[in-house]
DNA sequence: GTGGCTGCAAAATGTTTGCAGGCCT
DNA sequence: AGGCCTGCAAACATTTTGCAGCCAC
């Protein structure tokens, strides 16, 4: 049931297209991507510009978006601005994430009821489910502290402080 | 509970900030929005400069993440590329959304028990919860028909073309 | 009166696209 | 061999920002 890279070559020549170095590597990173973590068009870029396998930027967006579409990867919108993708396991894998508007800190968390709730919704409607995700927006309470949302410019909380030192 | 112009202007001046006729005005437009739609900044301004009260675009974003950051106004990441702004009515009237990757076309939805679910994990970990969105992606089964992912070039569902005549 | 607010224009960001050449099937 | 795919650069869409003047407090 998992994606391998032969079941992704084949799901491709189906439709006519076609298994290059580049999708391998692709989803070579997504395949050894540690549990809950996801990635944006540029960490992608970025990572791979560091090892050898340099992929243009405009073709990390083409297959990304490529494999949002055919179901292989999940398409998130958590922090501001980018989105970031995971691979797309299914139930009884389906998480969900829990964001800090403050520092973006991504928490995921599991929750079948959920997914069975979205089921629900689009059998009701005829439709067919292709991904069911709760965000849940959260603020810390450091922030809340510090007067959010009349924050002093440019103020982090200190997890954002740590997470620009890594 | 519900957000008036006077509880606007206090929760403004209470942080320093003022009530002006520009901030009015976006209040008011969301106050007289039907149940159920969704602004993009591009639609206020547009909508603002039809009837007499022009509004610069800046001063727009300015003022709906300022009012999302407030809790005011609850944004939403439905279509491609922008975001839409919404009334942040908390519970009972709290809702969801179901979005065709296909036509665009959303559907709301209640259902309490996700924002329980939401209240559930937040308070778990600590975290004060702002907003608490599932989105179900969906595609229409029209689309499935015609290949999907493998779509011709420029093909949209019966729906999309429909509304491209508005 | 003062400092926050607006509008304008310019910049920045994230993403998409046209095209010439390359490589998978 | 044909046509899908890549990389590059340029285009694009949305959102943000610097700044001078304005207006709510």
């Amino acid at each position: 049931m998992a994606i391998t890279r032969n079941s992704f070559k084949a799901e491709l020549n189906s439709k006519g297209w076609r298994m290059t170095p580049q999708r391998e590597t692709i989803l070579q990173v997504f395949q050894t991507l540690p549990r809950g973590e996801h990635l944006s068009a540029e960490d992608l870029h970025s990572r791979l510009s560091e090892k050898d396998a340099g992929i243009s930027l405009s073709t990390i967006y083409r297959t990304v978006k490529m494999m949002a579409r055919m179901g292989i990867l999940r398409e998130l919108e958590l922090a501001e601005g980018h989105k970031h993708y995971e691979l797309n396991t299914a139930s009884p894998h389906h998480h969900h994430h829990m964001v800090c508007v403050q520092c973006n800190q991504t928490v995921e968390f599991d929750n079948d009821s959920v997914l069975k709730q979205g089921l629900k919704q689009t059998e009701k409607s005829g439709l067919q489910l292709i991904d069911c995700q709760l965000t849940i927006y959260t603020i810390c309470p450091e922030a809340l502290r510090m007067g959010y949302p009349a924050l002093p410019d440019n103020w982090m909380c200190s997890r954002a402080v740590a997470e620009k030192h890594d």
